[in-house]
DNA sequence: TCCCCGTGTGGGAACGATGTCACAGTCCTG
DNA sequence: CAGGACTGTGACATCGTTCCCACACGGGGA
């Protein structure tokens, strides 16, 4: 790590609309109306008033805004981990419709850590946001956030169904008809790599499991359901040791990209073949399935809307704080590529 | 694309320091000074108020106190595009570095166009943050910021050398590593794509391949230097006709990682055997090179550092405004893999 | 002629938090 | 015991903006 110096320059005060205001020859107040459009002003003096904040720089300052309006343009979204490529796009689809509806987005990354989240949700709090966009860990901060009035729509996830709107995919259909391809294969022995079976998507995707190995008549084998931690290196560990063994699966429905991502180094380490040896079906399409050899097969969601999808249900509950909420069901579905085929033969 | 509806609650006013003060039984100066923790307190009232805020869920309105104080404790970060996982990994890095920092960050993703990037920029300025780190498409973001009085510091691309802060990782050298290694190998036809040669990030990895070359002798082609599109199906296709021509280059050296998706993508598409038919090296280690068969050779840059660097050198000019500016060089390696050997016997 | 209305403008009170200042006690010291 | 030092508290101005209200002006109808 190398350092440059070099020397540098000062500043001075910002521009305020009594400076405008001044430099029209103007009252503020009339200042505001020709800035703003609410109220009279003549176009001659509009004009003068443009002309002269154009002059001097000036942008209207938002903290005095909101805090007369006690109401701001701008939205909190707060997601699990950007660096996890789902939580990027989500973020990024937020990203985009927060802009075209004229908010500025506040972006927290709560890396799986209570702690953070609640700091995170305290924060919006305080910033006094509009509202608020959450991939939750827990009921807290929806809870929290609704407390204190604040509109949240939950997406991906969701722990306050009922109170609070949320967006998310059709986890239990799609784990339904990821397993159902595996099955109807041929496959009977199916492992499944999951986050969690308890919550929300978690549960959704697992029951969409358990559902297709009833409908193809296959008992569920509670040692091919690996509760796996989040990260790439312990999906990882677990897939080693458990294709390692004596009886190892003939295919393996990995519930996220993560996950997935550890299996498929897991399968590659240990030199088996897809889909020769061992089939692969993961949910949450990401770029890589599409670029090794063989390509996985994956439950496509439509990510990036996802984020805009929420991001507009928010907006669409801050004008219209009293109606209903809504649950968004987004609809997945599973793109086949190279990775799945009827078991070996024994 | 389901919905279900259910009834919502409702919600009532925020709380503000006087109802504390009221409810502590003391004046809002008082609680401000046992909140705060600036200036007097006895600890029978202090105690008393923090509980009376505890109780009323009270969260101080952070545009009043920035209003008043005319310092925020937000900063802005400005990125090319979320769904790349480069900038979405710069902008986890950022954004922990910032939360340590006791800042709340503010997130636009700038899509690469130059409208959103000023829009966004003149947010920032509208919302006072105390400093903004921004991935500039041009001097034009700097320039208006510094304009008004807004520390900036430039990462990963720099336009404003000179006059604001940068941080950076070592191109040139990475470049110049990738490219002689090919050279190395054996190499004397090597291909460079990427995406734009004349400003900073991509005229400093230009300049990389154009001493390797001169240092292994070698006369520069320019039909081999592809100037392509931004995007993975643009780099694809200049891939698909450089690599179908009649003397195609022995290895390709692409400047990105969304370059080298392209180029990867085209190499499987025409069938050819990488290292044995081409060799291929990328600027910016991503997950899928090392997940992919053959592995693809990179040069690894600590891209979360990189987002985590910036904000530590932002915060430090915030608190000292007038210091010299300075640019920070973050080393990179090369990451040898399987997608690079002597280029065939002909 | 008087009044009303529409149009355009300025004055001033909020919004919520902070921090200076003044004042009232209490304690200590000479 | 007087006077200063120190502690604790409340009143009040302030930040930049908005917006309600008052007012001024001119024209038109009664």
């Amino acid at each position: 790590m190398t350092v440059e110096r070099r020397p540098s320059p000062s500043r001075s005060r910002r521009p305020t609309i009594k400076d405008v205001a001044e430099a029209a020859g103007v009252s503020r107040s009339t200042v505001s109306r020709a800035l703003t459009g609410r109220g009279y002003a003549a176009s001659d003096v509009r004009e003068r008033v443009l002309r002269a904040a154009a002059e001097l720089g000036y942008v209207p300052d938002v903290m005095a805004r909101t805090l007369k309006q006690q109401v701001s343009r701008s939205v909190g979204v707060l997601v699990s981990d950007l660096r996890n490529p789902f939580y990027a796009e989500l973020a990024a689809g937020a990203s985009r419709e927060a802009r075209e509806r004229g908010y500025t987005m506040v972006l927290a990354d709560t890396s799986l850590s209570a702690e953070a989240e609640s700091e995170a949700a305290e924060a919006l709090v305080a910033l006094r946001v509009a509202g608020v966009v959450v991939t939750p860990n827990s009921s807290a901060v929806s809870t929290y956030l609704s407390a204190h009035g604040i509109p949240v729509v939950e997406v991906d996830r969701q722990f306050a169904a009922g109170s609070t709107d949320g967006v998310v995919v059709g986890n239990r259909v799609g784990a339904r008809t990821a397993t159902s391809h595996l099955v109807e294969l041929g496959h009977r022995r199916i492992a499944l790599f999951i986050d969690e079976t308890d919550w929300t998507t978690g549960y959704e995707r697992y029951q969409g499991y358990l559902e297709a190995l009833a409908a193809g008549g296959i008992k569920v084998e509670p040692e091919l359901v690996v509760s796996s931690g989040w990260d790439v290196a312990d999906s990882r560990r677990r897939a080693l040791d458990m294709l390692r063994g004596p009886d190892r699966p003939t295919a393996v429905f990995a519930a996220n990209n993560v996950l997935a991502e550890g299996v498929w180094r897991a399968i590659g380490e240990l030199g088996l073949r897809v889909p020769g040896d061992i089939s692969l079906v993961a949910f949450d399409d990401t770029p890589w399935m599409s670029m090794v050899s063989p390509t996985v097969s994956a439950v496509s969601q439509n990510t990036y809307g996802l984020g805009a999808t929420a991001v507009r249900r928010l907006s669409e509950r801050i004008e219209m704080p009293e109606a209903d909420s809504v649950t968004t069901v987004l609809n997945v579905r599973l793109i086949s590529r190279e990775s799945t085929a009827p078991p070996p033969e024994i």
